[in-house]
DNA sequence: CGGTCAATTGAGGGCATTCAAGGTGCGTGG
DNA sequence: CCACGCACCTTGAATGCCCTCAATTGACCG
């Protein structure tokens, strides 16, 4: 660690200091001073897999865990619209026009903070609303992608696309040749609301995927990856 | 107008009196001097319809006409993933992590910034940064609501919500209730490869909505929505 | 052990696609 | 003016991918 490093380490507030938000989330821009000024406002809390998240006007952290964003149709029918994976930042100002629900997947930790609070710091710290509008394209670009999936891909590419984006928001600095696993967090009823499939064609298609050796199933959500280049190759794209 | 209204008009820089884009664009979060200093860097251009518009890092104001964004995979699969209809607003801070097309629908006309003076400006006018953060929601929201129409809806929901979606587009104060007409600035092919549909599925529809009394269609492109109602009943949502 | 829930697997059907043919509008050149 | 080519669109028939319906298995738990 460098001298400077060191220096501004020193005025990082207590809570702050081995956070992960300051890797991928928000924080990671802000100066000591704007930091402490977050940190003093914020607040810590949990909510259990399966609770649905208030759309309250406060921003948060996500520390832990993996939420998803859902959006209904009539007749029953669920479209996934995004996912949340730690370290990432939850939150909108202005609000939006249609109603998007979040749901926790996993257990999740959050450090939250006041809508208002954010919205005086924009004016502040331009580096603020230059990471919120960095983050918002960045929404943008993933929602886009997905988009393409949706509309062009085959259910089979759609999985292979499903499991290689886990891959890299569960696990971001996995080395991209070797073999990795996971535990998906998501069931397979999810996995078909994100993909615009059936839980059969996703069940269908993971079985696929095992018996031609791209990957393997231990205990129904246990997911290795065996080969990512077999997945790459069928990802269409 | 309002005294205080007709001050503010005498301040602003001539070229921009009569522009749109200070109704739905960008301009109208900004003061007079900062759109003076914003006009004087600004050049107004047209592209043809059919040419593709480079991606250098020029933010523009679209004063007229629609273009379209495009992502493409292999095997000639192509997917539009958004529209941008005048007077709406063109341009990327950072990077995208794919690439994205983007081609003129039609002739339009542009007026263009370079992109270091919003960089700039960003830093002085927080107002600046906060309309370019909901202009990038708003495009989030839009790819969401399609990703549920892409992954949830049946082919002709899909083409009922297309249709609306054109029409709230081209005229955004029309009155909701009685009937309008417009001409689709769009060929078959591309409301296939917008609603992840082919052209026959797409025409055999328009022909449906036709025979059900829904839309009128004259020229293969100049569609009259005949009954609203109609339309959001089958618009699936 | 029986109950519940998630996931898998099979059989059959339907919606959108693929393949194919014909129609419409428009500019170009005879 | 009409013939021609071309791009775009429409319509029909048949195929296929994914869905629906149904039964089964496996894991977890009281």
């Amino acid at each position: 660690m460098t001298a400077t490093q060191d220096a501004q380490q020193a005025d990082i507030p207590t809570i702050c200091r081995a956070c992960e938000a300051r890797r991928g989330g928000l924080c990671g821009v802000l100066k000591a001073r704007q930091l402490a000024e977050l940190a003093g406002a914020s607040s810590r809390h949990e909510v259990p897999a399966g609770m649905e998240l208030s759309d309250d006007g406060t921003y948060s952290n996500l520390l832990s865990g993996v939420i998803k964003l859902t959006r209904n149709l009539p007749g029953g029918r669920q479209q996934i619209v995004g996912f949340h994976f730690a370290p990432d930042f939850l939150g909108r100002p202005f609000e939006a026009k249609r109603p998007i629900k979040a749901e926790a997947l996993t257990n999740v930790e959050l450090c939250s903070f006041p809508g208002t609070t954010i919205d005086r710091m924009i004016n502040e710290a331009p580096e603020l609303a230059r990471q919120l509008l960095r983050h918002a394209l960045n929404e943008l670009d993933d929602a886009r992608d997905w988009m393409a999936a949706l509309g062009r891909k085959t259910a089979s590419e759609k999985v292979a696309s499903f499991l290689l984006m886990v891959a890299g928001n569960i696990d971001p600095a996995h080395h991209p040749a070797s073999s990795m696993s996971f535990d998906l967090p998501l069931t397979r009823a999810d996995i078909a609301d994100f993909l615009g499939l059936t839980i059969e064609t996703v069940s269908r298609e993971f079985s696929r995927l095992r018996s031609d050796g791209a990957i393997q199933i231990a205990n129904k959500r246990h997911i290795s990856l065996a080969s990512l280049a077999q997945l790459k190759e069928r990802c269409g794209d």
